[in-house]
DNA sequence: CGGAGAGTTGAGAAACCTCAAAGCAGGTGG
DNA sequence: CCACCTGCTTTGAGGTTTCTCAACTCTCCG
């Protein structure tokens, strides 16, 4: 209810929204998995009810990030998982010399800090990018529990290779596309996701500045700019801002098969 | 001994080597992974020898590749995972038009197939770009084993998790480096896989084309070729064809901090 | 000895970056 | 509630890096 009302209105950073959130989330924040409308993003599709009362158990208590807050820092000690119940988060990974390199936007259903698992240590910064809801997993209950649900131990591995598989995807991108086709198939994933979770695939706010999608994109907010003002040119979107309309979608994705 | 043989003299495509490397594979290919001089980077390291035992016998029998052979193709059906015992893979995405991307180079005591978690299909090629052998592990066993296993089942979470730390370094690479730097990282991460496993970081054989090169670091054939020139020109390395010697490590890594 | 694939090098073109200036939007404080 | 300030965005001009096309050499095998 007030997840959809935060992301139709788009609170994004406006007041009101903020207000309701917090009031919230000192009440009843504490949403089951069971009504979690995230549920088959999170979880496996199979699970008993007292497997998911199980899960519901592990997951601690929700907790609220505002625009900006950073979940965990590159270095930090690893202890859990995250699903992002609503909200947007960037992952950013820092070069020694400052250089800095978004390694990917995350949104609503998305588990996040796989990175730690490798080292006990996390290797990127988790940013906020709008005020978000977090469920916070302890990996070593998440572990323990999925050796007595082996649908649930799949569905991790899953998730994890899901994630090898995305990086796997932007390396084609950065590796062999140029700047529209890169920006087209950014604008196109971004429209899948929000398709996927019942929102237009035509028409959203970008959450993240130019600058961020460059560094994501190996490109400079310069670039990023006058791509963006072709594609609206073309009549393949509109922008003004963070305002995107997709206009003719497949157009947009006949720039990544030339 | 043959692996280290192998490697050593470098059989490449020698014929001599290769024979050998046959000749063995119908005898004594079954070579337990206790006795195997790769296990520490595969296997947690507090197994109990039982435990050993049982990995062992979920491994089923060791194969051999030649150069230019695929060890699974993007599309096919996955089953297993894949450490490689002695040799070296390279793996790749290839795009709608044909445009592809190498995703990764491999070798001994690492572990691949793991993007086809996710989907139950390879979402990549995976090639030989030497002789070698392959350990193949049924993935529905290892899951089973690792539940009765915890340290088994961590070190599987670790291994999927370097591969996603190991992703986000290229995408890093990719995304905000020029030519020269590039090459640099891509030589002393080679310099040190090689240590790591007991050889020389200082020389060694290459064993991709320049194009594979080029691939993987978002590079054109002759930009690599321009680029190992000029490292060679600064008295930084020294390159003919295949062969690799790094004559100044230090100033190899100071092409990364500026 | 010859062919095929791999590698090197050069010259010009294209893509992207850098630097710079100006416009805009949103939040803050008077 | 308005004005200002800051950070974000757009657009232009010129420079740099990398790509493309091409020619030639080298190496490895048959």
């Amino acid at each position: 209810m007030i997840y959809v009302k935060n992301h139709v209105i788009f609170g994004g950073c406006c007041y009101s929204a903020v207000i309701v959130q917090q009031a919230i989330s000192k009440s009843s924040l504490k949403i089951a998995c069971s009504s979690c409308n995230l549920r088959e993003l999170c979880l496996p599709v199979n699970l008993s009810s007292a497997e998911v009362e199980q899960v519901e158990n592990l997951t601690q208590q929700k907790r609220s990030y505002r625009r900006g807050e950073y979940l965990y820092r590159s270095g930090s000690r690893f202890q859990s998982l995250y699903a992002i119940r609503t909200g947007f988060f960037k992952t950013q990974v820092l070069h020694e010399d400052g250089r800095e390199q978004v390694t990917g936007f995350q949104m609503a259903g998305e588990i996040i800090g796989l990175d730690a698992i490798s080292t006990d240590v996390h290797t990127c910064d988790a940013i906020a990018l709008e005020d978000s809801e977090i469920c916070e997993m302890p990996f070593s209950s998440l572990e323990e529990l999925s050796r007595d649900i082996p649908s649930l131990q799949h569905h991790l591995h899953k998730i994890m290779s899901r994630e090898i598989v995305r990086d796997q995807g932007i390396m084609l991108l950065l590796g062999s596309m140029r700047a529209e086709e890169r920006l087209g198939a950014f604008l196109l994933n971004l429209s899948q996701r929000y398709a996927a979770r019942g929102y237009s695939p035509n028409s959203f706010q970008l959450r993240m500045t130019r600058q961020e999608i460059g560094s994501y994109l190996g490109l400079k907010l310069e670039t990023v700019s006058r791509t963006l003002s072709l594609l609206q040119q073309r009549g393949l979107i509109q922008i003004h801002n963070k305002s995107l309309d997709i206009m003719d979608l497949a157009g947009l994705q006949s720039t990544l098969k030339s």
